[in-house]
DNA sequence: GTTTGGATATCGGGA
DNA sequence: TCCCGATGTCCAAAC
């Protein structure tokens, strides 16, 4: 027998009656749903929103995921995260495709009254992805080769834990300097500035030390505004990006 | 004649030259196009990924949207954001969907060596989401009913700039002391109290003040640790919901 | 379970 | 275009 391959099945155009066995079906066996037509969508739960109809996109996933895609933009317009029962029925004409979950308590209605195609697959994935040139990379460049951040630097410890969170990297200049390091994958804003405050006033409270410790932001590049708030702080900058250039 | 329908067409178990015909044909048309099947995926930009060989359901919008998306998971394995352009021909035997865009360069590339299923839909919508229960709805909120914060307080202005950004609301107490308050839609965490640190400084800057501006933080609810950051900093905490209970 | 912060975050508004 | 903050953010790791 050849490799298996994915078996998808198919209906155009059918009524909503042969929609709602297809789907219902299709879900009970663990399949990835697809559908396609004239719709509405309602949506309660952590917030709530109405949908006018429209041609869209719904994908039901086995893990209990539930997709709403316009012909435009990247995010669903409506959605509902894994872990939800996904309901195939007939109301009011149309095929009603309902995904549910508790805790919080949420509910997703795609109303179909125009079904132009209704497909399933019974997918197998067991791959995951590699991934690199993320804030992990950059951590393990710095580790490497401390040189990098500066000459002299000694790093002590990564995720060191301190009242106000987890310092990404904790270390020791030339002169015996204690020195915060903040890392982050892209260019920075304010945020992160924020964010490297909170680490150094709650390790120097730790460490009950007088003297002042360095803070130091890793990154790309950084916003004149970040920029500004650095120099307000006392705080430096070294640009280094999570990938060799 | 009748409304008019989406009209889609597909292909089951196509070779890849067919599919990538078609394929091509609907991208031209401004269709959306979808395609299940087994295939690899590679992706170089901002960061870059390499995934081995699965079954997929990949997404191609006329917007330059590109979603690859498994059976698990709401969140696209691999992507490309809109406005991108879209390519696809035959390599290798197999079916190469490839969208690019620059600035910054990115390229993503799903080659499918099993076409399971082509679709391509000609959708049409118009209709926007009306979406309630945001951070915008909590600010009318306590705008039509100032008390709702605490009795006495005045709204003075919304979005009010400072070198650290906008203040979400600006105004004073029934003793004459200026308020910030930050507003969140869902519980809170550390970072929001950073947030309204920055902002209680930078106006206190600003105004050049001698007096100590309060500093109120509206949400749901907060977590124990920024609960803790703000006492040590002096603010306060306001529980209030988006929407009425 | 909750909490925390990263992310190829995406998205929209404003300058 | 860049900058900035909200998001029904999603998501995984830590606790």
């Amino acid at each position: 027998m050849d490799e298996p391959k994915p078996t998808p099945r198919t209906l155009a155009d059918p009524s909503a009656t042969t929609a709602a066995a297809f789907v219902t079906d299709a879900v009970d066996r663990g399949a990835l749903v697809t559908c396609f037509g004239r719709c509405t969508v309602e949506y309660e739960g952590r917030a709530a929103s109405e949908l006018a109809p429209g041609d869209r996109h719904v994908m039901l996933k086995p893990d209990g995921t539930a997709l709403v895609h316009t012909d435009e933009g990247q995010k669903p317009v409506n959605w509902q995260p894994p872990g939800c029962e996904h309901d195939a029925r007939v109301g009011d004409d149309a095929l009603v495709l309902e995904s549910t979950r508790t805790s919080p308590d949420e509910r997703l209605v795609v109303s179909v009254s125009d079904v132009a195609l209704v497909a399933a697959f019974d997918p197998t994935d067991d791959e995951s992805i590699e991934l690199v040139g993320t804030e992990a990379d950059l951590k393990r460049r710095i580790l490497a080769d401390p040189a990098l951040l500066e000459p002299g630097f000694t790093p002590l410890a990564t995720e060191r834990d301190t009242p106000a969170g987890a310092v990404d990297i904790y270390g020791e200049d030339d002169e015996g300097r204690t020195v915060v390091v903040e890392l982050k994958r892209r260019r920075v804003g304010p945020d992160a500035v924020g964010q490297l405050h909170r680490y150094v006033e709650a390790l120097e409270r730790d460490l009950h030390t007088d003297a002042e410790l360095r803070g130091i932001l890793v990154a790309p590049s950084v916003t004149e505004r970040a920029k500004a708030l650095l120099a307000e702080e006392g705080f430096e900058f070294v640009p280094l990006t999570p990938r060799e250039e």
